[in-house]
DNA sequence: CAATAAATATAATGATCGTTCTATATAAAG
DNA sequence: CTTTATATAGAACGATCATTATATTTATTG
């Protein structure tokens, strides 16, 4: 709705994820945005609850972005997200999953609002690989997730494109040839 | 050598894993520790001294650990690699890579000693595997990567023992089975 | 015991943190 | 124009941050 709120929210996405949430001040965020702070505070409760919104508007793009992977072929779902996922690493300057970050970050209190938002947010996603083929096993699905998740972090630290290739080919290795 | 030194170690690095390396202060380290701030100094130059000596200590554990699980089975190098790196997530109350966590946090400035630390570690582990099995093709050892990656990430949200047996599993089925 | 080194307590530094208050200014809607 | 909501600037809050200075005490070693 608020101009100035989608401003916020954009710039304290980028900030957080190139920075980490603790490192960044609430100052660096209304600085770039170009912002004042009482606009800020206006919007948001707090700076948890701007972190819990950043973390919600990023959950929302990365299921849009899944979804237009989908395919009618139930041989090819698994192996269609995976390039959905390789798509999307290359797409932002991988620094990791924002989410698992966030819950690192605030973990040491597992009541925390930022706790609650990235677990809801996994177990969808786990959930909406569940609804696309429910004849999958609860494995399959942990396989394919850890599969995901080891693309995102081995990114850190090797090239993207060299690791997407790696996630593509060990999902049809895993996943359509031996299904 | 002092006694001091190497409790500050295993303190800031608990602290550092359970909370993030910014969300900590070295007054936290030191009232756990029941060390004095100016013994702590005479031990690290600074925080991130303090940071890198923590990395360093932690990679050292963590190559002793794989280093119990080598055995003579050529068919079996990575098997039991990852079983290995699968009790240690047992062992460690998971919270993560710390080395990808630290290079996440100081991610800003790539010349920064714990992102060259942190890179440095990586490379080792990567340089360890390659060397265990010469006949490894680079894609191979970055499959393999891929999987203890994957496995210590949905570790954070997926019970460990489940996760690690989906990793022991996935590693069958991509190496040793089909090598 | 004397000499050297290591650790201590305490306080101060200047900076930044998240958050709140006050008061003014701009914009939208009646 | 007048009302109402939104955004602004700027200062203040108490707390904490990493780091340094000073001065005292404890351990170690010759």
């Amino acid at each position: 709705m608020s101009k100035k709120r989608e401003t916020l929210l954009i710039v304290a996405e980028k900030l957080f994820y190139e920075h980490g949430f603790h490192a960044i001040g609430l100052k660096q965020i209304i600085t770039e945005a170009d912002i004042a702070i009482m606009t800020l505070y206006n919007h948001f409760a707090s700076k948890d609850e701007l972190i819990v919104e950043v973390l919600k508007r990023r959950e929302q793009q990365y299921m849009e972005y899944l979804h237009r992977f989908l395919t009618d072929d139930r041989e090819a779902i698994l192996l269609n997200l995976a390039k959905g996922h390789a798509q999307r690493l290359m797409d932002i300057q991988s620094r990791g999953c924002m989410f698992l970050r966030a819950k690192e970050e605030f973990a040491g209190d597992p009541t925390h609002p930022v706790v609650q938002t990235v677990n809801r947010h996994k177990e969808n996603v786990m959930k909406f690989i569940e609804q696309l083929d429910s004849s999958l096993t609860s494995q399959q699905i942990l396989q394919f997730s850890l599969l995901l998740e080891g693309s995102t972090a081995l990114a850190e630290t090797e090239d993207t494109a060299t690791v997407c290739a790696q996630l593509i080919d060990m999902t049809e290795k895993l996943f359509v040839r031996a299904a």
